[in-house]
DNA sequence: GATGAATGAGGATTCATTCAT
DNA sequence: GATGAATGAATCCTCATTCAT
């Protein structure tokens, strides 16, 4: 374990922005990052096309990072920040409102965060390297993603009866996510969050089902 | 279009495989293709690896496809061609069976075809530069793919009262599209088929719904 | 061990000079790297320089070998095989003309041999990372390289009388061959081989030494 | 040469070290500079590692120094100081104590002094170009090096009837040192210094030579 | 058809040096 | 005096592609 910690302190030093300056410029390279890969692909985006976004010099990148890798991992988990913690407050709104709405509010949500998030994760589920190593450099990951989150909303919607008592809450919510991860593939051109009326399909299939409904009395 | 077409006649000639020997090597060639973009990803699959995979000379590729990126379309289109098959036949399914089993069925069916399909896809995904040159290359594209097929499905049932009727079927279909492309997403180790259990769940969630049924009268 | 081996089964078939072409090219890439590493010594000679001395693409290097290092090494092993050679004859010599004119004749010989050695030898001691990789890729090392032929040449000498009864003959070893590698030290501009007058004046030392001999009866 | 003085009385001005506190960490300079080439070599030795090993910013070097060259020049010229002292005062020697005592300790001193000369000394040889600038910058460079200094103490014994008439003095001097070199390049772990054992054996061998005796009347 | 040696443009990374603070 | 962030030229190496055999 202590073999396979990736930075030392003395790279924690050497790496961490210290000076007001470095941390802007460190933010900047994030972004760059974010933008270059979003539009061409970890694999295509050149430090040399990095650094010119972030107005840099491709030297300066690795002032900040040890290497393109490490910077992508930061791109990554600062993107994914937001979601984690909206999805995280998700068992909050058991109770409240509709299943439905706070569903479909969560969906749009997500769907909306995950619009730049979702090229850096494609990159990286593309490329088993990049997913081992950022496991191994992120051992900090929370155990409690999106995935618990999300079951446990479900469950407690569940005991208040307004989800179907013989639903098995925790394959729902991973289909859930599925769901929303499909979705985000799809390629929408103009801004590139999820079309809203997938997302409202999405949530309709979901809460009643294809099947008909036996008829009211 | 036509202008775009990245292969020519000449090409054609010159790149199909015409011997018994010929043939067999560029089966070899694609199926290495698809193994190896597989375990490290479109950017990492060096032609050297894929021709030592698939047992000939890296010059060897070159006589069978113009490129690199071709042979990987090529491996991305066979991959393909089963389940569009096996999508493309299940409007005939309409009426026989149930919903739930003509449904089921069809999703594990996929989730197996698209086991080894996935890898190639998400390489596809995570570089816009591919994505566009294969929509290019294969402007024989059929018009008629997975969405259409099964929204022709669900539009069949719905006519039958199979699947209820304020259903929007193409919203749906997509939908379902997505959930499988979803799941197929999730790692599974042993073999990279997609785990049958979240299938079930998937469908019992499509079909039925998360909402409390109205009770029967 | 077995983990600390450098260079695989498969590196051996990568790298081994196959075909007659190959060959020639090898050869030349070694003696280019000789040749620039001798002008301005390991860090300097770039792979470019390297290259361009040989006639060749910078790239077709790495056909040949792993990395410069490796390159680097091949030509020092190369340059250090005659140099082995010779010594490893030294002890036949014992009892056969005179010891003045078998240490002449080495020593003159090493010198002219070390010329194009000595500035590799000098980058590998100047450089210690170089020095401990080398020996480890060249476990293959003889255990009997110079200092041991030329103390059995002197233990044989001795033997016969011809060299002083108490002199201690692995340190005398040891001693010649130093002054061999300070005398090729010191910096001769028209041809790099040793400056003749210098090896008299060494041999002349070391067989007479510089204590007035006691006057013959 | 004048001309190519890379140093100019303004670069003196501005690098020589006036305040206190200036004094010291251009010592720490050059002390750190000392350690880490003679660790890696002064190809490896980055301008970081120095600051850092002399506990200093890297911009620091730069108001101390005009060059990585310098420093390390500055280096090389302060370990050879006490070396050429010491042998410069080797002449006064002759005629006391015995030659094998005078030799013998002066090879001693010499080797200890070495030890942390000697790769710096080696890093000068193997790179051309460094060889030639520090003969450049040290234009200043006595005419009366050790070569010099031990041709007059030899000469010297020589009138005193202490060493052999027809030696030629200059020759052994230059081989005698010759022996120092080449014995401070043999690898000794424990401390650098050259091994004592093999000074007493050089010593005895430059002395009496391998040559039998005649026999005593 | 197949081979594998050679190519060379392109990419990530290093590092001496500069400069604003 | 000292700092350390920024620079960018230079370096080693990779890899898709070509071509003589």
């Amino acid at each position: 374990m202590t073999l396979e910690r990736t930075t030392s302190i003395d790279d924690e030093r050497r790496f961490g922005a210290v000076s007001e300056r470095g941390a802007k410029t460190r933010a900047r390279l994030i972004q760059a990052a974010t933008d270059v890969v979003g539009q061409v692909g970890y694999a295509r985006a050149t430090t040399r096309a990095i650094a010119d976004a972030a107005g840099v010099a491709e030297g300066t990148i690795y002032r900040h990072f040890p290497d393109k890798q490490q910077l992508f991992f930061a791109a990554v988990l600062e993107r994914n920040a937001p979601v984690i913690d909206w999805v995280s407050r998700l068992p909050e709104l058991a109770g409240r409102a509709t299943v439905r709405a706070n569903l479909g509010e969560s969906l749009r949500q997500l769907g909306r965060l995950r619009a730049d998030l979702l090229p850096l994760e494609l990159s990286l589920r593309a490329d088993p390297d990049l997913a081992r190593n950022l496991q191994q450099s992120a051992a900090n990951a929370p155990a409690d993603g999106p995935p618990e989150s999300l079951t446990a909303y479900l469950a407690a919607e569940q005991r208040l009866g307004r989800v179907r008592a013989d639903v098995e809450v925790e394959g729902a919510a991973v289909v859930i996510l599925a769901v929303l991860f499909g979705l985000a593939m799809i390629p929408s051109e103009p801004d590139r969050a999820v079309e809203p009326a997938l997302i409202d399909a999405a949530i309709d299939l979901l809460l009643t089902g294809l099947e008909p409904q036996p008829p009211p009395p």
